[in-house]
DNA sequence: GTAGTAACTTGCATTTTGCAAGTTACTACC
DNA sequence: GGTAGTAACTTGCAAAATGCAAGTTACTAC
């Protein structure tokens, strides 16, 4: 165990908000699943089938990092086998605004982006000048 | 060289916005680095001297990405010897926004986190009855 | 006894970080 | 001419994080 040296202060990096909130939720995974549990997904299983793939042992790793941090909540939904359901607190449902602005940002910037509800609405329909009907993904 | 396998329409991992956006923006630097240019940092001196100690080889490498993403542009301002500024484009400029939901959201559930302009005006060791004239942002 | 399912864990190989020191190209001073 | 200083990077590793595939546990169903 290591209390890892901090700042004077105790923060990691910084007081900043901005620094502090990237150490919690700022790499490539974390808000795609705070993201998924927004649109109601609950469950290992079903966090693991995202369009983005999330590798299982990144998946166990992220969910145990922000229950730590008080973003999700894990309880067993049943027993005999046991199996458990995570579920947003305050804290971690406060986080839409993020992920708002990140929507905006990507739609504004970044051609040819769609949510995934607008993605299941509008199944297959996107760039120009490339006409292929593969089925795979 | 492996341009990388991406997804069937082009994406790296799908077409959600938020994925894309964080691929580009989506790790514990990058976002310190806009927020510093906001601020009005354009030098790599300047950026290498934030709080959070950013080591020289990640700061060069992330001012390479931004660019190439467009979210940043490097020009030299002088020669003999030649040096640089970085500037942030419009793109760049438009992700205050998540910026700003960061600041919010570490404000409201991190506790003691305070801005780099709240900081320097208040150089006080944190105190949770202090008050004090508030600034913007 | 065989198969299936949910929720993970484990073992590596590959990538990305982070730290420290080195490099390049000049200007300024003695 | 020689030493020092400065800005903007680069290089060399060691250490940590990521990603892929396969394995594990604890049950239910047939």
């Amino acid at each position: 165990m290591k209390p890892r040296a901090e700042t004077s202060e105790g923060f990691k990096r910084s007081p900043c908000p901005i620094a502090n909130t990237l150490d919690l939720v700022g790499d490539k995974w974390s808000l795609l699943i705070i993201r998924d549990m927004l649109h109601g997904k609950r469950t290992y299983g079903e966090l693991l089938d995202s369009p983005e793939r999330i590798p299982t042992n990144i998946l166990a790793d992220r969910l145990k990092r922000l229950e730590q941090a008080g973003i999700i909540s894990r309880t067993a939904y049943q027993a005999h086998p046991v199996r458990y359901a995570y579920a947003l607190s305050d804290k971690g449902r406060d986080l839409g605004d993020v992920l708002l602005a990140l929507v905006g940002w990507g739609k504004r910037h970044i051609p040819h982006t769609r949510t995934l509800t607008e993605a299941a609405s509008d199944p297959e329909r996107r760039a120009p000048a490339r006409r292929s009907a593969r089925k795979r993904e």
